[in-house]
DNA sequence: TAGTAGTGAGACAGACCTGTCTCACCACAA
DNA sequence: TTGTGGTGAGACAGGTCTGTCTCACTACTA
């Protein structure tokens, strides 16, 4: 009813299925995984249950395919983030920043990622394979930066500290320390690489 | 059946609880929190399932008793390495060399109070508290260890910068990367330390 | 012997879970 | 007009969930 797809959208793009990705991701990211049922969903979606089983082949599917979009949208924001490039130090700061400013968000509830891991955490398992694949991009994308100021194997074990020190803060922010966290890891990340690049 | 209490064993002290604490334990780590039914824990422990509400008000009340549970247990083990002390920097390398081997041992599946947050994470949930108060514990032991190495406010800062990359660490070895986060942690620990130290 | 505390076994209630199915409806196209 | 594809509503199956209840049994104590 509410629901009217607008002229300028090809319904095979299917309206109904971003809109279903939409609510499932905010409740699995405010109630968890296992505790948000079906029917809560599509209540909330406000489609029919054989919509969503059209759409998707199981709720696991489903937390697959969130994960997936989360995954995209996380990294076309820091894609954009780089393309305003500046030093090696300040594309670091600016993501460590960018972790502080979602923190601050209303709507922050720890990190999706790592909650299915915590519901999910068998490898193998298509939700622990999406959960790598985000942690071991940013890690990346982090020792690529980090190449350009020392070797490539201080880059490495850098971009693995800097990662910890994010989801800590992550951590930390759940429990509402998130600022103290992140002063914190802004300072550590700077002894790191100022070490790094010292060798 | 297999359960006789043992004559040295004060009944009143429960052995029984203490089992089913103990087989909770385990499935919760193995299998998550919402993911484990009361069902399976009684049949695992082989108990009836009056006997488990006899001892927890609950599901949610077991939960947080395993939660406290390991917390003592926890505490117990940092108290019997910090009696055998040594050099502040060597007591947060033993810290961070506790996790290391607990990362690698067969039964490892993340922190416990980690997970308890990813799927009970709402400020004032006893849950909630028990897994901020374990966190809070452990960065407070290492901020008394450093202020013996920089001043309070350096020490504030840098143990919660260590923490993180614990909490981090803890993550990456869910994921199959204990070894290397290990390694990432130690070495930035003493970056940090160093950096501390220096001002 | 009689009483008591802890326990085992399992039925039960009432809710919720995932996933399947049917049937009616509507918009649109040939 | 006659299809066709997407959808809504909701019944349904079969299972699981938490939590309560009864009744019988055992070990121990007074």
């Amino acid at each position: 009813m509410a629901y009217r797809v607008s002229p300028e959208q090809t319904p095979k793009a299917s309206s109904k299925r971003q809109h279903i990705v939409e609510t499932a991701y905010r409740l699995f990211r405010q109630e968890g995984f296992h505790a948000t049922g079906i029917d809560r969903i599509i209540a909330e979606a406000q489609v029919a249950k054989m919509t969503m089983y059209r759409h998707f082949p199981s709720k696991e599917g489903l937390i697959v395919e969130v994960l997936e979009e989360r995954f995209r949208r996380f990294e076309e924001q820091l894609d954009r983030m780089a393309a305003l490039s500046k030093q090696p130090e300040g594309m670091i700061d600016d993501i460590i920043g960018w972790y502080g400013r979602w923190f601050d968000r209303a709507d922050f509830n720890g990190c999706l990622f790592a909650h299915a891991l915590a519901e999910y955490g068998s490898p193998g398992h298509p939700v622990f394979e999406a959960s790598v694949r985000q942690k071991e991009s940013l890690r990346r994308r982090m020792a690529g930066i980090l190449a350009k100021l020392m070797s490539g194997a201080e880059a490495e074990t850098a971009s693995t500290a800097i990662l910890m020190l994010i989801e800590g803060a992550t951590l930390m922010a759940e429990m509402g320390q998130g600022g103290k966290a992140i002063d914190a890891a802004r300072r550590a990340a700077s002894d790191i690489i100022a070490a790094g690049r010292r060798t």
